[in-house]
Formats: C-alpha cells, sequence, structure tokens
DNA sequence: ATTATAAACTAAAAGGTTTAAGCTGTCAAG
DNA sequence: CTTGACAGCTTAAACCTTTTAGTTTATAAT
C-alpha cells in the first residue's frame, strides 16, 4: 500500500491534512494522529513511517481544529492600559518581552489588546475569557478589591497577577517588594543625612501603593523620623501628575529636602517641577524614582531609583500561568522578587564627578 | 413549543451553543446560525425570537469553530524584535499600541511574538504564516532585500509592511519620509550655522537608513557643503553603538560640530559620549535624533529631533492590513507621513533661558 | 386547476483534529 | 482446545459553526 513519488508531494503546497497522510499512508486518520502524537498502541515501525511521510508532505496540524477538539487555545492574553495615544508606560514594553519570550518558548501565543483604564476595562477582560480565546490571562498593577482578578477567580478562569496584590486572597503572583524598594531608598537617603522627606506615591487603590507607603513609613520609624502626613501626596502615573505633585509640595512652607516618588515617571515630573523652582536636583533637592526604567537612565540627571527586574518578573509570571493551565502543581503561589537600590546622580550630585 | 423559565437558564453558565438555542427556540441550527448572522431568508419575528433567546442564554459563538470552518483567524501577526533582555525600543511600544488599538476596533486580535533578530527571524515568521494562525502580519523595519517580506509575498500571505520599503517592490506599505526628516534636521542645523555636520546613520541594511542619507546629502548639497564621508559612520539602535560612533567621530583630527544622528537612542549613546569628552551639548556640539521617542524629551540635554507620528502610523498600517485581508480596495498602496521637527536644547542650550 | 415563485425553513456536509470504544489477529497460559 | 491478554489498529463521535442544496408551504400568476 506504500505509495511514493508524485503522489507523495501531491499536496506539498498548500494544507496537508492527516486525511492525505492517511491516504498516502494506508492507514486511518486516527492512527495517523496517534502516531504523530506519540501514542503507545501505534508500531514502532508505522509510527516512524506516517512520521517520515508527514515530514516530507510538510504537514503542519491545523491549530484550529486542534483547539476546536481540545477545547483549549494554547494562547495567554495580555491586556494593556493605554493611557494615552503617546506611546505607553515602558515598564509594560518591558513587561511583554519577558512573558512574549517566556510563552513562546512554552509554545504559547500570545494575545496582546489594549484599553484605556477605566470601565471599558472589565469587558476587555470578560471578552477574551468568555470568547474562549485564551486559556489564560496576565493582570499587571492589581488593585484593591481588584475587580477583574474577582472575575477571573469567580469563573475560575486561569490567571497570574504580576505586582503585589491583596494578601487576603490566594491568587498566584509575581511580585517585586514594594515595601522592601521603599526601605532601601530611604536608609540610602536617611545615610545621606536627609531628615525632611516626602513621598508622592501612587494611586491609593494600588495594592503596590500601600505596601510602598508601608515600607516607606517602617523605615521612616527605624530612622527615628517622623512621619509627616503632609509630606504624603498621590499622583497617577504620569509625568504631569509627578509635576503637579511636586509643585504643591514645595509650594509649602516647609519644604523637604528629598521627595520619593513611586514611579520613575512620576520622579521624572517631580523633577522638572523642582527644576522650574530654580531647585538643583541632587544637591538641593534629591529625587528618587522606581522601576529602573529606560527613561530614569537618561533622565536629566540621571535618576536613583530602585531597580526592577521587570523582564525576569514577566518570564517568571509566564511560566507560573502556563503551569497553572497545564495543571502541574504551582509550588509558591506568590513569588516575590527582592528589587535593588540603583544610585544615580539626582540623589548625590557629586557622582557627576 | 416555545419553552420558557428553567430550560432557558439551565445553560446559562457554561458554554451555551447555537444547539442549545435551536433545542429551546424549536429550529433547526442551520436557522439560529442565519438568523444570528442576519441572513435574509430567516423571517423577521423568527429572527427577533432567536436573537433575544440567545441573548437570555448569554449565547456567545465559539470562536475556534467559527475560525475553522470559516478558514480565517481574524488575528494579526506582529513580531517584536528583542535585542537585549532589557526592555525593547519604545518605537515598538508606541507602534503596538496603536496597532492593537485600530486591530481592536476592527474585530481583529493582535498575535505578539517575539525574536532575536537573526537568523531565527524568518522562523518566527513561518511558523505564524503557516500554521494559519492569523489572517495577516506586520512588518517592522523594513530592509532591501528583505527575506520576510520575499517569503510573504511569495506565498500571497497579507501583510504590510510599517516604514519605508524597497520601491521595487509593490508592498502595502505605512512609512515616514526619512528624507524629509534628515532634510528638516540638516535645514534646521545650517540656520544655526554649522558647517561641519556629521552623521551617524542606522544599518545600511535597512530602506530607511538609505532614505535618510539620501535627504542628508542632498540637503548638505542644497545648502552648498560638501558631503564628507568621513563624517558619515553607522550604528545599531543602541546606546552603546551610538557611543562608540560618536567616539570615533571626535576623535578625528578634524571633529564636527553638529551630529546627526537617524534614532533618538543611538543619539542618546553619542551625547554620552561627547559628554565625556569634555563637550557641552548644544553649545560645543549639537545632536540630534530621529523618532520624538519618550526618551529624547526627558533626555539631557532633550533632544532636537524629527517627530515620527509612530502611533498613527501603526493605526493606519492595521486598517490598511485589515481592508487587505477583507479584499476591500485599498486606495494608497504606499502611505507616506511627513515627520516634523522638534527644536530642544540639544541643538540649541539656548532654550535654557 | 395548475404552475411558478418566493419565503422560511431543514438536513447534511464540511472544516481538521482527537479520543472513546470497539475490533482483529496473535500468542501464551491453562 | 479454549480463554485471556495484548498489540495494533479502525470506526465513529465529538468539538461548534457555517454553508450548500434542498424541502415545504403559501401565495400569485396563468
Amino acid at each position: 500500500m506504500r505509495q511514493t513519488g508524485p503522489e507523495r508531494v501531491k499536496k506539498i503546497r498548500g494544507d496537508v491534512t492527516l486525511k492525505d497522510i492517511a491516504e498516502v499512508v494506508g492507514k486511518s486518520v486516527a492512527a495517523v494522529s496517534r502516531a504523530l502524537n506519540d501514542h503507545d498502541d501505534i508500531g514502532e515501525e508505522t509510527r516512524a513511517y506516517i512520521k517520515q511521510v508527514a515530514r516530507e508532505m510538510g504537514y503542519i496540524p491545523n491549530p484550529m481544529a486542534q483547539r476546536l477538539r481540545k477545547q483549549s487555545t494554547d494562547t495567554l492574553g495580555l491586556i494593556l492600559p493605554v493611557f494615552s495615544p503617546k506611546s505607553f508606560d515602558p515598564y509594560f514594553s518591558e513587561l511583554l518581552a519577558g512573558i512574549a519570550n517566556e510563552a513562546g518558548q512554552h509554545g504559547f501565543d500570545l494575545l496582546v489588546s489594549t484599553c484605556v483604564p477605566g470601565p471599558a476595562e472589565i469587558q476587555a477582560y470578560t471578552r477574551l475569557m468568555n470568547g474562549r480565546r485564551i486559556d489564560g490571562m496576565v493582570v499587571t498593577r492589581p488593585r484593591w478589591n481588584d475587580e477583574r482578578v474577582a472575575v477571573l477567580y469567580e469563573k475560575e478562569f486561569p490567571f497570574v497577577v504580576i505586582g503585589d496584590c491583596n494578601p487576603a486572597q490566594e491568587v498566584p503572583c509575581v511580585t517585586d517588594d514594594a515595601g522592601f524598594g521603599a526601605r532601601l531608598v530611604v536608609e540610602h537617603l536617611v545615610q545621606l543625612g536627609h531628615e525632611k522627606i516626602a513621598l508622592i506615591n501612587t494611586p491609593r487603590e494600588l495594592v503596590f501603593s500601600t505596601n510602598f507607603y508601608i515600607g516607606f513609613r517602617d523605615a521612616l520609624h527605624r530612622a527615628g523620623l517622623p512621619v509627616q502626613e503632609d509630606f504624603i501626596i498621590e499622583a497617577d502615573f504620569s509625568q504631569k501628575e509627578g509635576y503637579r505633585a511636586a509643585q504643591t509640595l514645595l509650594s509649602r512652607p516647609d519644604t523637604p529636602t528629598a521627595i520619593v516618588t513611586a514611579d520613575d515617571i512620576i520622579a521624572l515630573g517631580a523633577m522638572a517641577a523642582a527644576q522650574d523652582q530654580g531647585f538643583q536636583i541632587g544637591n538641593d533637592l534629591v529625587v528618587t524614582g522606581y522601576g529602573d526604567s529606560l527613561l530614569s537612565e537618561y533622565s536629566q540627571p540621571p535618576l536613583t531609583t530602585i531597580h526592577r527586574p521587570t523582564y525576569t518578573i514577566g518570564q517568571k509570571a509566564c511560566t507560573k500561568l502556563v503551569a497553572f493551565i497545564k495543571g502541574e502543581p504551582v509550588a509558591d503561589f506568590r513569588e516575590v522578587i527582592e528589587p535593588s537600590l540603583v544610585i544615580r546622580q539626582s540623589s548625590d550630585l557629586a557622582l557627576w564627578l
């Protein structure tokens, strides 16, 4: 029954299906399928032959058919918040790179969607979930009482959270330790002799912000410094908001000598505001960031910040999510990565030398 | 035959299929499908009823079944070059945002994959194509004799190119006018009185680089200035490469008074090199970039550059690709967008005032 | 009264894969 | 010689939707 020659090449262009292979090798479609998937109820010889023919014919499985049948998509979902048309946070770029690379390693596709933050957000999530387009979801920047997490959890849809999330919820997550980061920054500033340290925090609905605040507060306590509530202010993730916040802080009668911010992009805004008021950053006033994004290296002056291994976090989160989807045992639900301090000129102009 | 009550609600959780609806309304599966898709051979009343029941039952079509049947995926592919683990070019972030947003508008999903540039690249492309995972592909940073374009073209796979591409190939593309951008920069520098203008160009295999070079050269000619070949040097898209290139330029006996670069990130490297050699950027030496990425605004000093509307380019490219896939007539194959000059302190320190 | 036409549907196939269940033949144990 | 076990297959169903090619019924035209 073995055919060779033209017949076997016939379908070399166009879409070769299991049926085509079955015809050539003279076995059933099921046998071909099972041979290619290495089931053990197909003879050694037959299996080898089928595989060879499949290779020669250039067989590529039709993913849609597989997905329909297996009721799984081998695809992960990631929804990026796009605030303004003009680009988005470099944090997400790095995260995306980590996730996408790792997903590829596991044979998963990555579906990326965007949405403007707000009420439409949850729709974007449910659309991907309900549409059975993806097997699992990556959630970023978790909030207290996060509706996204609630929905995913309730529907028992596999997901992983990137960033600190509500410890009351037992959800798989990979995060940097914001509190530890804040502590590193404050200790650095205390060492430099600062006593009046202000904080521009990210929005309070983020779990991250709370942890950052707690780390900040505790570090001050530990240094024997008071926590002045009017030295603490919130800002969204934007340069503009950072500018506004710093302006407010610096217009007070008693100005701080250091401004800790919970995000690099906010720090950039804060630096701009301070500079506009005549401060020399790194000398009259110290500003620090969080994230160690590309921006912090090239800012003016370069920004002292907390290095968060975003790429690695993306990778680990992806690995965890894939394990989850495959039903493999997941060792540690909550993976915490220690960030590190990167000292640049914005905290110590002497480094210019 | 109309059922109401529990039966209709029975499947409200879990996956409602056409069959379930058909049973409830007492019609055939085909009728339900045709009603929901607004075919005109279903009675007005029936159609309304079916739609209502579908809504009540929370019916969501199974995309995999649709895709298998329709032999299309309603998904676009984008492959991001990831050079180093540490983040990627902000250019791609902005592009991604534009493409993803627009794709969503058209009801398309966006599949994002990454690959390290090099020989593995073409595999990533063929994998997506051959796997029938996507209906169309976005190609970025086209090169002369671009293998990706060749493969896509040869297989008649729908695609759109973002960025200048080989004019000999009749391929759909959306691009900024690099030559025009170069001209704007040179004219600006000439106006500032510069006569010794160097160029750090991007790698010559990119069509962009050639166009940028031609614009640069022509603008010099027009200004009556000579084109000195040893003032022209190439660099990859990295800060490091920009640093190296500028170092080379500035180590020559006759140093330029202005360095034009073909990319912001290269410009940042060039500035760093110049600063390390004691130049005051914007005064002793002028450096310009291309792209107007986030970085350029926050660099030290802020970078005079060419604004490329990357987000918009992403949107337009996506629209074009979708039209192409749907077989709609595409008006202009080649869409060229004029960039504009953004003057910051790196070319004119007086702006500091 | 017959035929043509249109409206409103239905049955079945197709899209490609995987899997549950069943079948055949061989060999060994009883 | 029977029974059982096992290897190595095959058949048919399932996944869910869309489309092709009818079929039925009612109405209009002849």
